[in-house]
DNA sequence: TCTGGGGTCCTAGGACCC
DNA sequence: TCTGGGGTCCTAGGACCC
């Protein structure tokens, strides 16, 4: 039987956030050209909009553009109050809600407990709901799919509510730039315009082969998707954040290696804490960098097995970086970040089993095989062993031995209820 | 005009396995 | 011994999002 073909899927998107609880909080700035930021603007109010004033925006070029411009410094601890006041009221309205960032949720509204209650209609007191609890101003997009109630709450902004029926969605989508697709990036956009495509429409136009050796097989795949309305109707929930990270600016150097080492291992203590609030652990660190000419690099260390020992991770983050000295040298460092990934939930305890790894390296064939949960392959300990020395020097063969020895690691990623957000 | 701090997903080559 | 296909994992980079 056939699903009712219903919009029942409401993105509900803050408008200009952090510039907003700015104004919230300080009556003198409402009304008036706000940017956020300090460098570069991180969000601005539409009275800064309105002059050019843009994310990401220099701050000497958003004064230039508008000269009346106050810029306060973010207040992050106000922006997550305010985040978790305006998801509560989410959560009041479903309990069908999918985070995509601090400031924008899907929900979805399909539930029995609306049946008789017009989707529309929930995204209106939802406005309403977040005007009177918290003070902000949100626009409500409603639509069959996430991607469509995205792209609806976008040209709806700012403080608006549009609802986009099923049997209207090609006369709503296709008018659009193909900029405003959700997806659609500046690189995106140039590839299509070099074609002739400029609107949604244009691109639907064209058959999905056309489209993947364009743009290549997913992208391709996925903008033929998009623009016949045929993406995902799902809000997933309990969804897990796949990496956790930080990063820190270090402005011109030359500076001095030890310097350099410190923020590193500053970086890793903020993300390993963050990563034991959330209850998991990471099997691979990345090491991000910057240069002078904007260029980035990134290195990577995969372990055998899941850990969030701050030990391990810092020493495996400075042997990344060692290993870029000479990049680091030639190009001059501006940026350094640090980011764990293939994390998985710490419920199962890794067992410490202490033996005679180099006895067991050389029974061969016959070594102890130890099953790591998160793939389905396995490692001889010999040859485990023997990358790790090569790595890491001998050593550290011990103390990496012990990360594993889990053979119980096996639970796969489980839905939470939420994280460290 | 020289640029923050978080994230997600995809691609492509090499290593390795069956 | 050589050749082949299919698959996964790791690494590095890139596009995109807020």
């Amino acid at each position: 039987m056939e699903r009712p073909r219903r919009a029942a899927v409401l993105h509900a998107d803050l408008d200009a956030f952090y510039a907003s609880v700015e104004q919230r909080d300080d009556r003198r700035l409402r009304g008036r050209p706000v940017a956020v930021g300090g460098g570069v603007v991180l969000a601005c109010s539409y009275e800064a909009k309105r002059a050019g004033v843009r994310t990401a925006m220099g701050l000497r070029e958003a004064r230039g553009l508008c000269p009346g411009l106050i810029v306060v410094r973010p207040r992050f601890d106000a922006y997550t109050t305010a985040s978790r006041a305006v998801f509560d009221v989410f959560h009041r309205t479903t309990p069908e809600v999918q985070g995509v960032s601090i400031d924008e949720a899907f929900l979805d509204v399909a539930g029995l407990r609306h049946i008789d209650v017009p989707p529309v209609e929930i995204g209106a007191r939802l406005r309403t709901q977040v005007r009177d609890e918290v003070g902000l101003a949100i626009t409500v997009g409603v639509a069959r799919t996430p991607f469509l109630a995205k792209v609806a709450s976008r040209v709806a902004k700012p403080d608006g509510l549009l609802l986009v029926e099923p049997d209207a969605e090609d006369a709503f989508l296709h008018p659009l730039p193909v900029e405003q697709l959700w997806g659609v990036g500046a690189v995106t956009a140039a590839k299509l315009h070099r074609h002739g495509l400029f609107t949604a429409g244009d691109v639907a136009a064209l058959p999905d082969v056309a489209l993947r050796s364009m743009l290549g097989p997913a992208a391709g795949r996925h903008l033929f998707a998009v623009v016949h309305g045929m993406t995902s109707e799902r809000v997933e929930t309990g969804r897990r954040r796949g990496s956790i990270g930080a990063q820190r600016a270090l402005g011109r150097g030359p500076h001095r290696d030890g310097f350099v080492r410190a923020a590193l291992l500053g970086l890793v203590d903020r993300v390993c804490r963050r990563m034991r609030g959330a209850h998991r652990i990471a099997r691979t660190v990345v090491l991000r960098l910057r240069f002078d000419d904007y260029t980035r690099a990134t290195r990577s260390h995969t372990f055998p097995h899941a850990t969030d020992s701050g030990d391990d991770l810092a020493a495996a983050a400075l042997l990344l970086l060692d290993g870029v000295a000479g990049l680091v040298r030639e190009r001059g460092l501006t940026l350094v970040g640090v980011a764990l990934t293939n994390l998985a939930p710490d419920d199962v305890v890794q067992p410490a089993l202490p033996l005679d790894l180099r006895g067991a390296a050389g029974a061969g064939s016959d070594a102890p095989r130890v099953v790591d949960g998160s793939r389905r392959e396995t490692h001889g300990l010999d040859l485990a062993v023997d990358q790790v020395a090569e790595r890491f020097g001998s050593g550290s063969v011990r103390r990496a031995s012990l990360l594993r020895h889990g053979e119980g690691f096996a639970a796969p990623l489980l839905p939470e209820a939420d994280d460290d957000a």
